[in-house]
DNA sequence: TATTGTTATACTCTATAACTATA
DNA sequence: TATAGTTATAGAGTATAACAATA
């Protein structure tokens, strides 16, 4: 990827051992194959992008739901991204020590903890928001415009 | 999903607490996020489809591969399917244990192992495709005919 | 020196169950 | 009784590093 001009130019790198190619067989008529294999790509360019702000995409669409919706309680989050509950307490967890997330008493109901961003977990995420824009263009970029449009259209609110 | 019918009739059963809606503000224009709820959903209807076999995901990938590569290498192998190669280790050595596969001295190359299914594996595996196949036409219906194909196209040869 | 397979480690994720406190 | 949050556990998956045998 970093080096590919260069590659590009020298071109005398030694194809990988390419080899004869392996057969997928079934594999090629599995779309949960390449889901996966666009998947691992977009986890892997992103944990790489946002290593600046040490976030994982769990924690990083964790701050992000909170951010548009503070207050709303653990379980709702965790409904909200297909997280286990049990999980989720571990994950915020962290979040809290490093000063991003706050678990405060709600109001209306003692079982809950009303969730929030602290003033450090906003402006945290506004830098993370700004490297997951720069992720997206990527993603555009590795699948071409047409083939990410159409991937989104399809994918768009499973 | 499998009360689908009766849920839509009777309709009393309490909306789940479905609440104000949590709003997913920036995730809704990543890609990624979407792309993960649809491989996360592709995992559990597969493990659950081919429980019967006793295969993951990864585990049918590799019998599929060999299935059609006989002999090839481990390195091959995890190479083709994205898998480290100590991770590849592990996985063989459970299918080993099954008699499902074989590791045989290759001929060539005193460091690699050429990689064969067993009677057994052979047989398991023709179990396991079928129910693939179930697996990807439940996938098709979920997404609907257009975004399944529309899904397909972008995704092919990622 | 580089590659193949292996072992070991650590950390994350997933899936459960059980517990408490509140409702 | 049911729900919200928590703790604990076990099994996968991921990412490394280091090693022996072979090239």
């Amino acid at each position: 990827m970093r080096s590919s001009k260069r590659a590009a130019k020298l071109a005398i790198v030694k194809p990988a051992e390419t080899g004869p190619a392996v057969d997928l067989d079934d594999l090629n008529n599995r779309l949960g194959y390449f889901v996966r294999r666009v998947q691992v790509w977009v986890f892997q360019d992103f944990i790489r992008r946002l290593s600046g702000v040490d976030l994982s995409p769990a924690q990083f669409s964790v701050l992000v739901v909170i951010g548009a919706n503070a207050g709303l309680s653990q379980s709702a989050l965790a409904a909200t991204l297909g997280i286990e509950r049990a999980r989720l307490v571990r994950l915020l967890h962290g979040l809290e020590q490093r000063a991003l997330t706050q678990r405060l008493a709600d109001a209306d109901d003692g079982r809950r903890h009303a969730l929030h961003l602290t003033r450090d977990g906003r402006k945290l995420l506004a830098r993370a928001k700004a490297l997951a824009a720069e992720h997206e263009a990527a993603l555009k970029q590795k699948l071409g415009p047409e083939r990410y449009r159409m991937m989104f259209e399809a994918a768009r609110d499973f």
